[in-house]
DNA sequence: CGGACCCTTGAAGGGGATCAATCGACGTGG
DNA sequence: CCACGTCGATTGATCCCCTTCAAGGGTCCG
């Protein structure tokens, strides 16, 4: 498969993206060192290494986890379109979490080594990658405050519906209905609760016409229905640069 | 009380800390607006506001929260000297979790309007601003990890670990003991434990000998023991930067 | 056709929430 | 100087949400 120019990039479509201006885009042409694409279940960043490499998600979905010493494993979030991975390794050495593709993946690649003249020549986008980091920062602050206070069904509701207005913001899936692809125990593993459980619930939600979430595909026929069910404001999704 | 210069800032002193060289020294100086200093139970960030100003603690704890609709508290981390308050409202425009003193407490004040001529000028200080949120993102990362993994007793094991690790590093308290000034019912909102169950666990680490969290100071004779409790890497505090 | 993988469903047990009451420390006003 | 209200720590009793154990079913593939 040929190479995306950054001025053809596919993402500077999503209404969810703001587009470089021509400028940043000739230097993001130079910054990026390549394309990766992978199958489902490769790993792209792995827990502890020390990554030579940054990517953004061009397509495909996966999920970013970390497992304790006795092998319990946490999903931290999961990975779409238009994320920006390693950041992390980027800038404090070494990955404290693994991505892993659950589709088929198209990265793209920028060289770690590069990071820097990145901060001494572009400002704007030295700017774009701290807004990144803080944004997931807030995003991993409302996973905490849903751990911690959200009981079952509430949290399944809430993460649903996140996920549910990430993929309409990106485009993806149709009206009310978008694709899901990952398991049961994905879901589980990212809520803290266990897969016999996270099951019920989502049958639950299910026969209450809240969410349908069945073949890989999430259906939500009332948004603002299934906030309440959440106990979240039902925020819209802010509009975020990307590299 | 007289304002503090950059270049005979205390934080300099921290072995945690990366001090900065004389010409960022002197940025910063300009790039200081001011100096705080506010009472115990004050709200320094506001939940949803938008904050004219970024702060960096210099003395005195605080911790960071978010309350759902419905009242539930979430504590999102405890805020201690070194770490930068305010950055999501920064670049985002609003603030997504409050932050309040639990300790009378000194801070640097900075004008958000002034961020821009750092990420212009500054390309080592925009790095190390990355660097803060790609730090704070991999603790929240772990936090996620307890939340969802940890059950009751390995939960306040890694708690109590991190506090103790971070006080150490920032060389405040003694030996094996650090204060801790915060109600125990702050712990439990940070867990997503009940207050009733925090008290126990704690009464039985502190009769097991792991760990003794009582009159506002920790107590840790073996850390080593604390961190198996808490089924945990003992990883060292990294050095960081700060601004 | 057997195996791998995932979803589904029933039953039983436990970790932690909730309810309730006591106690100590502290500050304040009479 | 003491009565009293407040706030936080403590402890006992009860209940339930969710975990764990167990087993069956659907689909895809070699």
């Amino acid at each position: 498969m040929k190479a995306i120019s950054c001025k053809t990039c596919p993402l500077q479509e999503c209404e969810l993206l703001l587009p470089h201006d021509h400028e940043r885009k000739s230097f993001l042409e130079d910054f990026k060192a390549g394309e990766m694409t992978v199958e489902p279940g490769t790993q792209i960043l792995l827990e502890g290494a020390m990554t030579p490499n940054l990517y953004t998600v061009l397509d495909g979905m996966g999920l970013r986890d970390k497992t304790l010493r006795d092998g319990r494993r946490q999903v931290i979030n999961f990975v779409m379109p238009g994320d920006f991975l390693g950041l992390q390794a980027g800038v404090m050495g070494e990955m404290t979490n693994s991505v892993e593709a659950v589709t088929p993946m198209r990265l793209c690649v920028f060289r770690r080594d590069d990071l820097w003249t990145l901060f001494r020549n572009q400002p704007e986008l030295s700017y774009a990658l701290t807004w990144i980091a803080a944004a997931e920062e807030h995003f991993l602050g409302e996973t905490i405050a849903t751990l911690g206070q959200r009981d079952g069904k509430e949290r399944i509701a809430w993460a649903l519906l996140k996920l549910f207005q990430r993929m309409q913001g990106l485009g993806l899936g149709e009206n009310r209905r978008v694709p899901l692809p990952f398991r049961q125990q994905d879901l589980a593993d990212a809520l803290g609760l266990s897969l016999v459980h996270t099951n019920k619930t989502l049958a639950r939600l299910r026969s209450e016409g809240v969410a349908n979430w069945s073949n890989g595909h999430l259906t939500v026929p009332d948004a603002e229905a299934l906030a309440t069910v959440a106990v979240t404001d039902p925020e819209p999704v802010q509009k975020r640069p990307f590299l």
